[in-house]
DNA sequence: ATGGGTGCAAATCCTTTGCACTCGG
DNA sequence: CCGAGTGCAAAGGATTTGCACCCAT
């Protein structure tokens, strides 16, 4: 989902202050990657497009930061089911969910304030006091749909 | 979820012939284990109740027919962001969301017509023919919410 | 009989960790 | 300055794979 970079890359600047952590220029190159990201990324992405537009960063750096993005509630977790981890912005508050293609691996967005006060009503009942969700949609995108009619999404 | 797991191995067993599949002692120990599982098991808690019940089967033969169960689709694949997957049988068509308290670990499930049928209509709104999919809130469940009223959920 | 299944162990792959060195505040 | 951060490489842990042997059909 679209956020401002600038804007998220600032708000991270804060976080770290707040918690005495230093601003070392991995973390700002790390988040700010992220930050203008189009895409969901994996840590090796992220580490690719850190090495394209500023200096290499070990390994080991990326991941501690992408945590580090995490816990700020900055960045959001995915896990797709390829096996790694990927990772995108998160603009403060706005839920939104993914649809995962099945065939491609293409991820589409949306967003449903009804759907979003449903999910909390319905963890309330259970008597569950929920804090975050995550609802991933498998199946064919318009395209694959289009290329082969027949196909059953897996 | 609660399944019936002598049908299940029945359903399991049909699944095997129809694809041409030899029905091995160690396919249906492992399929037993999982329909008679209470809980959402891990590739290894599966291994070890068929060691329990059955005879110890290898951990790659686990792995390969719990991707059978899964394929079949009489097994559901989680990532709880534990670092390994869990597996839950499948009773034909009952879908079902969790709560995982993010303090205990536990999972509970609860189930809204009226949810899956908004789901579906979401994603045919961005053209998007929807196969399955997973709904994961997480937050405290309502012993970790007494133990620790103050608590934030992460 | 016989093609696929199994077990074992080695291999993979993502992610984490230990440690000496470097740097931001 | 100095404790926290970094890079490297080695470790870790879950899952997969190669291959000789075994068993449902």
């Amino acid at each position: 989902m679209k956020v401002d970079g600038a804007r998220q890359l600032e708000e991270f600047r804060r976080y770290l202050s707040e918690h005495n952590l230093p601003a070392t220029q991995q973390r700002l190159a790390v988040a700010e990657a992220l930050f203008y990201a189009v895409d969901h990324l994996s840590a090796e992405d992220v580490a690719k497009q850190v090495a394209k537009k500023r200096r290499p960063v070990g390994t080991a750096t990326v991941y501690r930061t992408l945590d580090l993005l995490v816990q700020s509630g900055l960045a959001r977790e995915h896990d797709f089911g390829e096996g790694f981890k990927r990772y995108e912005p998160v603009a403060g508050g706005q839920a939104h969910e993914h649809c995962i293609c099945s065939s491609c691996g293409r991820v589409m967005e949306f967003s449903n304030d009804r759907l979003e006060r449903m999910i909390a009503l319905l963890a309330e009942e259970v008597e569950f006091r929920p804090h975050h969700h995550r609802l991933e949609i498998y199946g064919l995108c318009r395209d694959c749909q289009q290329a082969n009619p027949l196909a059953r999404a897996r």
